[in-house]
DNA sequence: TTAAGTGGAGACCGATCTGTCTACCTGGGG
DNA sequence: CCCCAGGTAGACAGATCGGTCTCCACTTAA
């Protein structure tokens, strides 16, 4: 399985970088140095490699963010790492991340535009997965379910405005000023 | 110049519907009922059109938001008025605007992805006008330079993650829960 | 040594891509 | 009535698309 998954990570890199459309499966072998009939054996089309790789960096996001946020020393830290994260992501401070070119999940929903298209759903299904585990560390802070929920939304909401503004504009503080809304949110409720 | 409008016009939906480069320009003009020599008489290749579409829909919006801000009977309203413009817009119930499909300019984004290509470019420069908009309103709430910076970068950040949310994750709520923190974070700064 | 199987290189298929060019039609002003 | 500008239809070129298939080199095991 190993040359599938270098095919996988090749691909993402490609997708990630030019867009998915923009991007040949001639050029996916080239860059991998493998046979066509090679990558074909492993996926059925292109639309699976995609959703191969949609799902390689939803593991790979998702296991990147969940070690930041666990090794904070308390929960309210785990939500600040979250930012703090996205701020090294966004300068490229992070090498276990590639080099940033937005979030995939978004670039790909944009080319999937369809909601019911089981890749935009895939996507969908990433950001409900981190919705979850930012919930999960709002829980343990708050015991009023509808803070827990607003918090947690809220907190989302900031994550996906902090990397369009940064992807897009450029803005490279974008997480930082997230995080400080963040705090806001969080000091204005703060349970005593 | 009617034709040309015609031509932008269909190229934006069909951008904004299903990408820009999964739509090719044999398509635009089978749809446009236009000649391809029409086409390339207005327009010297593709992406000088996409950019002629990025252009149209920065106009089309700005104008848009640009009324239903206006048209607040104060600059509180105004700026609530914002995220009730989004609602209508992810929830279709505005006609001056095309089916949400979400931002065309995250999406653009998306597909060039470079932040130096001039198409880039454009969408950066729409998202700057936007938040000049934003800081306009709420520096006639606030005096204090920083906090209308802040105040403004965090609401324009809000409504970017809440478009994300709306088109990703099909949440048709994410106005209405947008214009709940902005409103948080308004009224804890409310000057008196 | 030989048989089986895997993967690399790449020819090939039909479709589609951007962009050019020819040929024909049509309507309005001299 | 003629001319011509501007439009249509669409052939065409050269490249590339996704996907299939053949051929051959290499490895591994009997």
């Amino acid at each position: 399985m190993e040359r599938r998954e270098q095919l996988v990570s090749v691909a993402f890199e490609l997708f990630y970088r030019y867009g998915v459309h923009a991007i040949g499966i001639n050029r996916v072998i080239a860059e991998a140095g493998v046979a066509k009939k090679t990558l074909y054996s492993h996926f059925s089309s292109k639309e699976a490699l995609v959703a191969a790789t949609v799902d390689y960096r939803d593991r790979q996001f998702f296991a990147w963010i969940e070690g930041r946020t666990q090794s904070a020393p308390d929960e309210l830290s785990a939500l600040y790492a979250l930012f703090d994260a996205l701020d090294d992501w966004f300068n490229e401070r992070e090498k276990l991340i590639h080099a940033f070119h937005g979030c995939y999940f978004i670039n790909v929903s944009a080319e999937f535009g369809d909601l019911n298209h089981p890749i935009h759903q895939q996507c969908a299904s990433h950001k409900r997965a981190m919705l979850g585990l930012i919930t999960r560390h709002v829980s343990q802070l708050f015991s009023d379910e509808k803070t827990v929920i607003t918090l947690s939304e809220a907190i989302a909401t900031l994550k996906e405005g902090a990397t369009v503004q940064a992807h897009v504009m450029g803005d490279l503080k974008a997480a930082v000023k997230a995080k400080a809304i963040a705090a806001e949110l969080l000091n204005a409720r703060e349970e005593h």
